[in-house]
DNA sequence: TTAAATAGCACTAATTTGGTCCAATTAGTC
DNA sequence: GACTAATTGGACCAAATTAGTGCTATTTAA
């Protein structure tokens, strides 16, 4: 139970990007060398970003990456699944789960109530609460409702 | 961001050893014919979970493997740590981390955080309301106070 | 035209995960 | 009291996934 490591990296980027000026474009060299990840890793992590549309991405001379959206609007839960795919605990949280042990399996419902609590949680969690988060030493309210009863 | 294959089993194994007789003990083999999961894969588990404490192993022949606490005190979150140590959704959730990239980590708070929120809720649900949740398909009003702020 | 930058693909190495086998232990029985 | 069958305990190996690297093509500003 532990997000990838290129997905944590994903994270780290796209906090930092987010916590710069939102105008300016950022290079992957630019990038690699603030966040002291190297720099082959860093490049994949931006393509990724860009394919799917966290980043819009500026080809060519003076090109670069930009946040595609306001770090307001992009939770961590979307960098998460631009990265792993749909967020789901286990294998079968969806409803067509073809689990070949049992007929009708006794954890799949409760599976997928607490997939949805911990989705709803990562989704309320935007980029700027990260920025806020890291600033404030933690003592920061988010007004997050994960609906108190799961 | 998943939980290990085993992990789940052995979610799915408690719960269905949960939601027996828990005076009776269980032997590998008759668990692995109740849920279908492989008999050495089935071994390893109940190996594990009781290594763990959470279940009382009896050896030798009429042995098996009994609860060791009632279902309303296992929580989901400690089956989960036994089978993967502490939850801990990116490596330097610790306050010890020596992640190698960053003087200060601008992540790392707000992932304690999020972190603290998802296992809270794990903890919070015991292998009897994982019961209750499948028999009233998913209509369960756990009492889950997650804190409502992160 | 050239330099700078991303896009896409493929490959390798490392780590993690899943599954198997054999040794140690115990309860019951003769 | 020893033997036997049943069962757990622990070490080990194979497979799958993940992380990281490199190369070439494409795009664009100067």
């Amino acid at each position: 139970m532990r997000i990838n490591k290129l997905t944590d990296y994903g994270i780290v980027i796209m906090t930092k990007i987010a916590s710069m000026d939102v105008n300016k474009i950022h290079t992957a060299k630019e990038m690699s060398e603030i966040s002291n990840i190297p720099l082959p890793t860093v490049t994949r992590l931006l393509k990724t970003l860009a394919n799917e549309r966290l980043l819009t991405s500026q080809r060519g001379s003076q090109g670069g990456y930009l946040l595609s959206q306001s770090p307001s609007t992009i939770s961590v839960a979307s960098i998460i699944e631009a990265f792993e795919g749909p967020i789901s605990l286990t294998e079968c949280v969806t409803d067509d789960c073809e689990c070949s042990y049992e007929e009708n399996c006794s954890t799949q419902k409760p599976w997928q109530k607490i997939n949805e609590t911990v989705k709803s949680a990562l989704e309320q969690i935007k980029l700027n609460d990260m920025i806020e988060i890291n600033q404030n030493d933690g003592f920061v309210k988010l007004n997050m409702n994960l609906g108190a009863k799961i």
